[in-house]
DNA sequence: CGCTGGATTGAGGCCGATCAACTTCAGTGG
DNA sequence: CCACTGAAGTTGATCGGCCTCAATCCAGCG
């Protein structure tokens, strides 16, 4: 029964987890049901999750690792939806129109929770407390990324970094982490260049409020990021 | 007891209606549970539904009329986040912070059904078949206004004004209808500004994709439209 | 070692913003 | 009825931020 040391330990601070320990409280009573994560998978760098357009069946929960969700225009040309990370909820969006609307590709070594849709009804069914977490959850995704409204490219620039620094669950003393995508990906999902975003690390370099080294970056000064973010200051030169 | 016609004929084509139909058969057989409609309200032009930051009990259904929901930015600017019709929910990224994150304002004379969100939740836990229903519609939340990633500004309004056409459920023979906001506001939501949606809409009438005067508007080849917004053609000079 | 894809940096061009003038229209009161 | 007012919309001229195109650099890797 691998299941029942995750719940407690691997599963620490996934927002899915309080359905799977109530998923062993049904076990543990006895009751027979279909069990909500049905397997667990490891996909290596650059391994596809998902098609865009293929049959919904399962929400994902990642354990660790990073992924990317994109669709390719009608022009030929790839559009970044979003970034998944440790705990977050892939396939949300499928609820609706039945099939994945993104492709999903994993930027690193990734493991995942494999979750049939139906079973995870099924399993709500049988506890309704739970589906006020389950709203919770969704609604939540709601809330994301709204900072892609923001006007400049700076402004987007450095929400998505505090954004990232926060989903990544980086340490508030070093502030300090990796980057899991391109440049080009961050362009993409800000509706920027990769030559845009580089100028602008550079800048941010050049005025201190940040250090970055290709993929490493820390932040020198977070107030200011803050700032920047919220469009009361701006970095020049 | 009001609420036994609109749940039919009223309600016809409303994504809450399952929930109102379902709680007539609650009460049908006697069951003594909060009703989910706690009132029906009338809105003004310009009357504010909610205020950001106030504290979140309900969710709004929308009977008919137009309302939006903007934040006002640091540096005071307001910024646009959406647009609903008949038929829309109000209210749903307040599950999770608890407290509206936009203000929300009628564009025209509105009417709503106000929901109070435990009576909601009881409600859900007496009917777990309608938990499916509701994970839908959030869901359907999620894939909204995809379009405001596309890159250039005629592509951004092709869509909107497509995905407008849509919501309020415009005929499909006459194609017609009444743009229920300002192009400031139209603007402020594609992050333009509204002298550039005003030239835009110049230029698509000077090129006979669409007919425009004032706030009504026709779509003069729906299928040139259609391709604007997907980026594989141009509308110029 | 050379190859390859990602990242950086520079030069020039274009799309949409900004600023400004003018028109139209709705509302108000004389 | 018209005069007045203010908000919304249109159109033009100019400016600037970001894109495009291109060259170079660098790290990873067979």
């Amino acid at each position: 029964m691998p299941n029942l040391i995750p719940a407690d330990l691997v599963c620490r601070g996934c927002t899915f987890a309080p359905f799977c320990l109530m998923e062993q409280e049904n076990l543990s009573q006895g009751k027979q049901i279909n069990p909500i994560v049905k397997r667990h998978r490891t996909l290596k760098q650059k391994e596809i999750l998902f098609l865009s357009k293929s049959k919904f069946q399962n929400l994902y929960v990642i354990q660790h690792g990073a992924l990317k969700t994109y669709h390719t225009e009608a022009d030929g040309k790839e559009l970044i939806r979003g970034f998944y990370f440790a705990g977050d909820v892939l396939g949300y969006k499928a609820i609706y129109t039945g099939h994945y609307v993104s492709s999903a590709l994993a930027l690193t070594e990734t493991a995942i929770c494999e979750i049939p849709y139906m079973h995870f009804l099924e399993f709500l069914h049988t506890r309704p407390t739970l589906q006020k977490h389950i709203l919770y959850l969704i609604s939540q995704r709601l809330n994301e990324g709204s900072y892609l409204g923001s006007t400049t490219a700076q402004q987007r620039l450095a929400a998505f970094l505090l954004d990232l620094s926060g989903r990544l669950h980086v340490s508030q003393a070093k502030l300090e982490f990796v980057l899991p995508m391109s440049r080009q990906d961050i362009g993409n999902y800000l509706r920027l260049t990769a030559e845009t975003v580089s100028r602008l690390f550079s800048q941010m370099q050049k005025n201190e409020i940040i250090f970055i080294d290709h993929k490493k970056i820390r932040f020198l000064q977070l107030e200011r990021l803050k700032q920047i973010a919220e469009g009361l200051d701006v970095c020049e030169y």
